[in-house]
DNA sequence: GCCGTTTTCGGCCCGACTGTTTTCAGTCG
C-alpha cells in the first residue's frame, strides 16, 4: 500500500468523523497527517521497515493511534476501523467531495436523500432539477454543482499540475494587464510559483491599490478571462482562457508584506507560523499582526519575520521543512544566489543532438556573464542522440579547445555526458575519460530496473571517475517516475568519490528534486546546477536549477559550478 | 488525535465568499 492510498484513507475517516460529529480536533488531525503523507518524499512503507513503529511516529502529525493504524494498512492492506465507518458512509459518497464546491455534509445530503454515489449520477441530477427540490438547496446550486463538475473534470483531465515554464507567461501576461493601471502600487505573482515548487496548480497574484472595486471590475472584463468563479470585495478568482486558476487578492499598500507573506504560503509554513506564534500570543493573518489589541502592519517581509525574532525566510523554503526553527536560532543557509552560477557545465552542440555550434553557445554564456562553460555532448551509447565515439569525443575535444582561443577571460571545458549502462560500466574507454576536462555521467537506458540492480549499477559508475552523476533520479514530471534506487548509498558515495550530483534545470525534469537536494547536503554531497540546453535558448533555464537547490537549502560552497574556474578544476582533479 | 524550551494536559491558524439565512453553515485557500 503507497503513500497516496494511506493518505486518502485518513482523509476520508476525517470525513466521515466531521458528518458523525466527532471532535473537530480529532477531524483535523486525520485531514492534517492526510496531508503530510502525500507530500511525504519516503514511503512509509520503507520508513516501517527501517525503524519500525517508532520511526512512524516521528511523522509530523503520526502519533500512536495513527501509526497503529498505518501498520495494519502496511501489513493486511485494510483496516478494521475503516471498513467499519464506510458501512455507514461509503467511499461511493465521499467522491462526491472531489468536486469543488461540494463538501462532507453536500456529499451525506445528495447520498441519503437522492441515493446519488457517482459523479455522473450528480451531474444528471443537477441536470434534472431534483436537487433544487430539497432544503437549503435552489437553482443556483444546481447551476454551482455542475460548474463544479466541470472544473472536476477538467482537472482530471490534465491531471498533472503545471510545471514552471508553463505557469510563469500566463502569470507574466497577467501582472502586465494589472501594471497597466495607474492604481496598481505593486503587483507579485505568489503561492507556488513564488515558492518555485515544480509543479503549480493554480496561480495566485497580490495586488496592492487603494481602488480595489475598480481593479476587480477591469479584470473580470479582461480578455484572458474564461469565467468568473467568485467575486468579491477585495478578491476575485477566475479560470484563464488556458483552463487555469487564477486568483486575485487585493489589499492597500501599507500591508503589503503580510499580504505577500500570506499568501505566498506554504499553507504548511503559514500554519506552523501561526501556530507557533498563538503560543506567544500573537494572531497571523494577511492583516498585520495582532498583539492584544495592538495591530502592526508590515510594508515589507523583511519587517514582518523580524518583528516575529525570524531572520528573513527568502520563498523557495517556505514548505515548514526546518526552516522557522533556523530562522528563530539565526541558523538559515545562505542559499545560492540566482547569480551566482559563474558557468553551466552541461550543454549539447550539434556533434550530438544539439541544434548550436561551440561558438555560438560560447557567445551566449558571455551574454550570461559566464567565466566557464562546459561542453559535455553524449557518448556513442545514445545512438538516438548521435552519441560520439571515443575517436569522434576526443576529435571535438580538439575543436573545443582551438574555438576555446577566441575568447580571453573565459574558459570552454571539454567534458561529455556518458551513458553508465545496464551493466554499470562507461560506453567510452577510461584511457579518452582521463583525456577529457570533466565528465557527465548518467542513465538512459534499462530504467525499470530493480533497486539492487541500479543501485549497483549506478555505484559503479561513481567509482569509474565520472565527476557530476547527471539528472540523477532519471524522471519526468508528469511522464515518468524516476527508477529505483537507494539514495543514501549513492549519496555516500558521491560524497566519498567527489561525484556532484547534478540538479538538472529542465522543467520537466529539476532533477535532482528538492527534497532529495536536502538529505544529500546531510551527507556531505556536492551539487552542479546545469541546463542540459540543446538549443541556446535552454540556457536560460539555469534559474530553475537554481531554484530548485535553493528549495534543497544548498549554498554557494555547495554548489561546484558557482565557484571560480580554478578551485573547480582542482575540485575535479 | 497530536503535541510540548511557557504545557504530559489543554490547547489546537485565520479569514473570505456563497447561498440561503435573517445570523449562519458550508466550503475553500
Amino acid at each position: 500500500m503507497n503513500n497516496q492510498q494511506i493518505a486518502k484513507i485518513f482523509k476520508n475517516i476525517s470525513i466521515i468523523l466531521e458528518l458523525k460529529n466527532d471532535s473537530r480536533f480529532r477531524v483535523l488531525a486525520y485531514e492534517r497527517v492526510a496531508d503530510v503523507i502525500s507530500n511525504l518524499t519516503k514511503d512509509l512503507e520503507d520508513i516501517y521497515k527501517e525503524g519500525g513503529i517508532k520511526a512512524l511516529e516521528d511523522v509530523p502529525g503520526v502519533g500512536v493511534s495513527i501509526a497503529e493504524k498505518i501498520v495494519e494498512l502496511l501489513k493486511t492492506g485494510k483496516l478494521q476501523a475503516y471498513t467499519q465507518l464506510t458501512k455507514e458512509f461509503p467511499e461511493k459518497m465521499l467522491i462526491l467531495t472531489e468536486v469543488p464546491g461540494i463538501g462532507p455534509k453536500t456529499a451525506e445530503v445528495l447520498y441519503k436523500k437522492l441515493k446519488i454515489d457517482s459523479i455522473d449520477k450528480l451531474a444528471k441530477a443537477a441536470r434534472s432539477g431534483v436537487i433544487e427540490k430539497l432544503s437549503r438547496f435552489k437553482k443556483q446550486s444546481e447551476l454551482n454543482i455542475l460548474r463544479g463538475i466541470e472544473q472536476f473534470q477538467n482537472r482530471t483531465k490534465e491531471r498533472n499540475r503545471m510545471v514552471l515554464t508553463t505557469a510563469g507567461p500566463i502569470a507574466e501576461e497577467i501582472l502586465d494587464f494589472l501594471n497597466k493601471d495607474k492604481s496598481v502600487k505593486k503587483c507579485d505573482a505568489v503561492g507556488s510559483l513564488r515558492r518555485m515548487k515544480e509543479t503549480i496548480g493554480d496561480i495566485d497574484i497580490v495586488v496592492a491599490t487603494a481602488a480595489p472595486k475598480n481593479i476587480i471590475d477591469k479584470f473580470a472584463k479582461a480578455p484572458f478571462v474564461k469565467n468568473i468563479l467568485a467575486k468579491g470585495n477585495t478578491k476575485i478568482s477566475i479560470t484563464h482562457r488556458k483552463n487555469i486558476r487564477v486568483d486575485l487578492e487585493i489589499l492597500p499598500a501599507e500591508t503589503y508584506g503580510s499580504l505577500l507573506q500570506h499568501f505566498t504560503g506554504s499553507k504548511e509554513h503559514n500554519v506552523a507560523l501561526r501556530t507557533w506564534a498563538s503560543a506567544k500570543g500573537l494572531k497571523i493573518s494577511e492583516y498585520g499582526i495582532e498583539k492584544g489589541s495592538k495591530i502592526y502592519h508590515f510594508k515589507d517581509e523583511i519587517s514582518l519575520y523580524n518583528f516575529l525574532g525570524m531572520d528573513y525566510i527568502e520563498p523557495e523554503l517556505r514548505e515548514d521543512r526546518g526552516e522557522i526553527e533556523a530562522a528563530l536560532a539565526h541558523k538559515l543557509p545562505k542559499v545560492i544566489g540566482y547569480h551566482e552560477i559563474l558557468g553551466d557545465l552541461h550543454c549539447h552542440t550539434n556533434k550530438s543532438d544539439g541544434h548550436n555550434t561551440i561558438t555560438e553557445l560560447a557567445q551566449k554564456a558571455l551574454k550570461l556573464k559566464y567565466n566557464y562553460l562546459g561542453i559535455s555532448d553524449h557518448t556513442v551509447g545514445l545512438g538516438v542522440a548521435s552519441g560520439l565515439s571515443d575517436q569522434k569525443l576526443l576529435a571535438h575535444k580538439a575543436e573545443i579547445y582551438k574555438v576555446n582561443k577566441k575568447f580571453k577571460g573565459f574558459r570552454l571545458l571539454a567534458g561529455a555526458e556518458i551513458n553508465i549502462k545496464a551493466d554499470g560500466k562507461l560506453d567510452i574507454s577510461s584511457a579518452t575519460l582521463k583525456k577529457l576536462d570533466y565528465s557527465i555521467g548518467s542513465v538512459h537506458s534499462a530504467f525499470n530496473q530493480d533497486e539492487a540492480a541500479m543501485t549497483k549499477r549506478i555505484l559503479s559508475g561513481i567509482k569509474s571517475g565520472i565527476k557530476i552523476f547527471g539528472h540523477p533520479s532519471g524522471r519526468l514530471i508528469g511522464h515518468r517516475n524516476g527508477y529505483d534506487v537507494d539514495w543514501i548509498e549513492i549519496f555516500k558515495a558521491c560524497a566519498k568519490y567527489r561525484v556532484a550530483l547534478e540538479v538538472n534545470s529542465f522543467p520537466e525534469r529539476l532533477d535532482l528534486k528538492d527534497t532529495l537536494v536536502k538529505d544529500a547536503l546531510s551527507y556531505g554531497c556536492k551539487f552542479c546546477i546545469d541546463s542540459d540546453a540543446h538549443h541556446l535558448d535552454h540556457l536560460d533555464l539555469i534559474k530553475y536549477g537554481i531554484a530548485t537547490a535553493r528549495r534543497g537549502w544548498a549554498t554557494k560552497n555547495d554548489i561546484i559550478n558557482s565557484w571560480e574556474l580554478d578551485k573547480l578544476l582542482n575540485w575535479f582533479k
